[in-house]
DNA sequence: ATCTAATTGAAAATTATTTTCATTTAATTC
DNA sequence: GAATTAAATGAAAATAATTTTCAATTAGAT
């Protein structure tokens, strides 16, 4: 929400040229509350009257996940999702009904993971958890 | 891998009509080990010599979601991703080199998202939950 | 054997994503 | 501050994945 992101720093700081382009797609990200897709970044940025593509919001997503700056959801679904990133390592809670993305970092998986290790002969090396559900807000209103 | 579905009595029991393409497309599922796109089950139909269209392999992967017989995996891909359902309630150990993928039932969650629940206040339908890695075999390879 | 609604295939349409390549631009060097 | 250079950009084309349309076929019921 805060401005901090007016100059490039944080790109630089990951290893990113700070082009107007990405300026203003992590100034946008900053504003979106819950996980977004490519297409809507990129109806966001034109309504905001930039003259960003679709093809550069492709690929500054892309940049900003491998620099760590924004997660990439995992769905069954036919298009890429995003959120943006805050911490380390940490697993989502998503609103079924208005997209809001909570989220947490106690996953407390390592027991599972050993003893699904030892019975499979499994190495495990990462592992993805996400709720789904209704945020306080939208489950009040059904 | 029993021929147990060379009548559609699998399909019927679950509501889908029994036609040939849907017995020719379960019973080409039991054979494969890991997960498959809606393409890779295509080519190994027609490897078999089968004529059905990519487009009837689509839809009835669609049906047999629906209906409980197999899975679609979460992916952060371009394509989707099913397995052969097995049991009920279970999530996934997935190998990254070959394809692998083992089921495991016991995730034991409910602890954590009653504490998500009422930290956030969301109300928690239901969760994904995939392990990845490598399989003993491919681990051993490596 | 007939009927009917669901299923199928082929082609077209739609949607999502990536590549190509000429141009622009951020960051560096002088 | 101007010149240099490699990376980033945009537009269009290419590729890939999925869905729709519609006429023909077929499973299951009568």
């Amino acid at each position: 929400m805060k401005p901090k992101d007016i100059n490039g720093n944080e790109l630089r700081a990951h290893g990113l040229k700070a082009t107007g382009s990405r300026i203003a797609i992590i100034s946008e990200i900053a504003h979106i509350e819950g996980y977004f897709t490519p297409h809507k970044l990129y109806n966001l940025l034109k309504v905001k009257g930039t003259r960003i593509g679709l093809v550069t919001v492709y690929r500054s997503l892309s940049a900003l996940k491998n620099a760590g700056l924004v997660c990439e959801i995992e769905s069954t679904g036919n298009s890429h999702i995003y959120v943006r990133r805050s911490s380390a390592h940490h697993h989502h809670l998503v609103c079924r009904s208005c997209a809001r993305v909570v989220e947490f970092g106690d996953c407390d998986l390592d027991s599972l993971a050993r003893k699904l290790s030892s019975e499979t002969g499994f190495l495990i090396q990462s592992h993805s958890l996400e709720f789904q559900g209704y945020c306080k807000t939208c489950a009040g209103l059904k």
